[in-house]
DNA sequence: CGGGGAGAG
DNA sequence: CATTCTCTCCCCG
């Protein structure tokens, strides 16, 4: 078997329209698990170019799916180096836009990844050259299996209308379609292929005052595994900060005080765990400095709904709100916490309370939320402090849960807490048989080479641009890391 | 900008 | 497993 054989089985596994190749799962253990020993010959981040023509091996794959490969072997690297380095693990998704990526990801949790493989032919598929013979899409297939309110974008509201839609007459009026007479589940193929269904429709359908514009295009998109939203930096202070709590009931304004005292000092905690900052200069010691102030508080209500005259209950998850400027005395290090909360419930919240609910009583609340918001960073260090502070996230967010929590198990010396959800039953809806991995395998670790070869790790505190690139002791090609295994494997191969 | 609806985890 | 809590994005006036 030499390297030809290899591409040539990858090629008639990654096309074969046996739906049980339709994802692949990584498997550490298997040592074609790569598939893609030439992957690594591609730039860094980069899929072929004019200017860096892949090598003629490369030919034998489309480009798709060679960028996917290339993103596989990016998460498996991903994924391994935090769970060595951090104890974190976590499941990855991987294909062309955020939606296919997060609901592929679902798959072979905890732990593990999952590809989405062509062909992602969109409109019509592609009819191969030895005939007629269209391959569908199988990102169409994928999602076609998903229920509508699956989707990401689309939320509890939008999912009632569309089944509305779809349900209100049986679809057996001029079509031929006979699908069960009631069917409950409406998925993403009973939209799309719904008479009539397109984005005109779907405006329709969701849109009207108050609706997101554009929303029918836009779902429409969804739904046929169209999506250019844009990856995000992650930010490194968030728009507001609020607590709230729920009650059974909340109806006397004594109550309320009591609450508001609560739902403030919380909060103040928590700006300053979140918003204060080591001083990191040496004349003064243990000061802090805020790196942010907030300009605004608001509070929120959610009312019980009174009573129906029949007795019935109306939900409603309707909150109301007020807000109004955030006085300074609350950024006040040498003021207790209790004196500042008590003035601030005094002189701020209970007026913007009274605004909420005019009357003294007759009212009854199932929901209190306090929250800062226009948040401002001070003059900070401007470090090119990007998005990459998870671990700092996750301790202080420990500390202030620990605050909180009533019960709180002692904590082991154990640096990384696992907070991988256990369990994830097999999505039902989610057309099963195609979901199976097809690679089994132990749980022995086979590669671990990154770390001898790879000193400094993804997630070293101090790591500044490095250029993370590798050279290859056989070869001297200069590569990104996670291709490196894939690399040896290759010359490995190569007799 | 303030108030609110919808949605994601 | 469902509910609660926190946060984001968007529309409208």
């Amino acid at each position: 078997m030499d390297v030809t054989d290899i591409v040539e089985y990858n090629q008639s596994l990654l096309n074969s329209n046996d739906p049980s190749h339709s994802f692949f799962q990584l498997d550490r253990n298997d040592p074609t698990a790569g598939f893609d020993f030439d992957a690594t010959w591609l730039p860094p981040h980069g899929y072929p170019s004019e200017t860096q023509p892949p090598p003629a091996i490369l030919g034998r794959q489309d480009v798709l799916t060679t960028r996917l490969i290339i993103g596989s072997h990016f998460a498996q690297y991903l994924r391994i180096s935090l769970e060595e380095q951090k104890g974190y693990t976590a499941t990855v998704g991987i294909s062309t836009n955020k939606l296919a990526s997060k609901l592929v990801g679902n798959l072979n949790k905890p732990r593990g990844q999952t590809t989405l493989l062509p062909p992602y032919a969109i409109n019509s598929g592609y009819a191969s050259s030895d005939g007629n013979n269209t391959l569908e899409s199988n990102l169409t297939k994928f999602l076609d299996s998903h229920d509508i309110g699956k989707i990401p974008g689309i939320g509890f509201k939008m999912a009632q209308q569309i089944r509305n839609h779809v349900l209100a007459r049986p679809p057996d009026f001029d079509t031929g379609l006979i699908y069960g007479p009631t069917k409950e589940s409406v998925t993403v193929r009973d939209v799309r292929l719904f008479p009539g269904m397109g984005p005109e429709t779907l405006e329709g359908i969701l849109g009207g005052p108050g609706a997101e514009r554009g929303i029918g295009g836009k779902v429409w998109n969804l739904i046929n595994g169209v999506d250019d939203s844009e990856v995000q930096q992650m930010r490194k202070m968030p728009y507001q900060i609020s607590i709230e709590d729920s009650y059974i009931r909340l109806d006397t304004i004594p109550q309320v005080l009591k609450e508001l005292r609560m739902l403030a000092t919380s909060l103040i905690k928590r700006m300053h765990a979140d918003l204060l900052e080591d001083d990191e200069d040496p004349e003064f010691e243990n000061t802090k400095r805020w790196i942010a102030y907030a300009k605004t508080v608001r509070l929120s209500t959610r009312p019980r709904p009174p009573l129906n005259t029949d007795g019935t209950r109306t939900r409603s998850f309707n909150r109301i709100s007020r807000s109004g400027p955030l006085p300074n005395f609350v950024f006040n290090l040498k003021e207790s916490i209790d004196a500042i909360v008590e003035k601030l419930v005094q002189e701020t919240l209970l007026s913007m309370f009274r605004k909420l609910h005019p009357q003294p009583s007759g009212w009854n609340l199932s929901l209190m939320n306090i929250c800062v918001t226009n948040l401002v960073e001070t003059a900070s260090e401007s470090s090119s402090s990007r998005g990459r502070d998870i671990s700092k996230m996750f301790k202080r967010q420990e500390t202030v849960l620990r605050e909180w929590k009533v019960e709180d198990r002692d904590v082991p010396p154990d640096p990384m807490p696992q907070k991988e959800e256990p369990y994830d039953q097999a999505e039902p809806s989610a057309g099963s048989d195609a979901m199976e991995s097809i690679m089994e395998g132990s749980e022995d670790a086979l590669c671990q080479t990154q770390n001898t070869i790879n000193d400094d790790g993804l997630w070293e505190d101090d790591d500044e641009d490095n250029e993370g690139l590798e050279r290859c002791i056989e070869c001297g090609a200069l590569l990104p890391g996670f291709a490196m295994p894939a690399h040896e494997r290759f010359h490995s191969l190569e007799e």
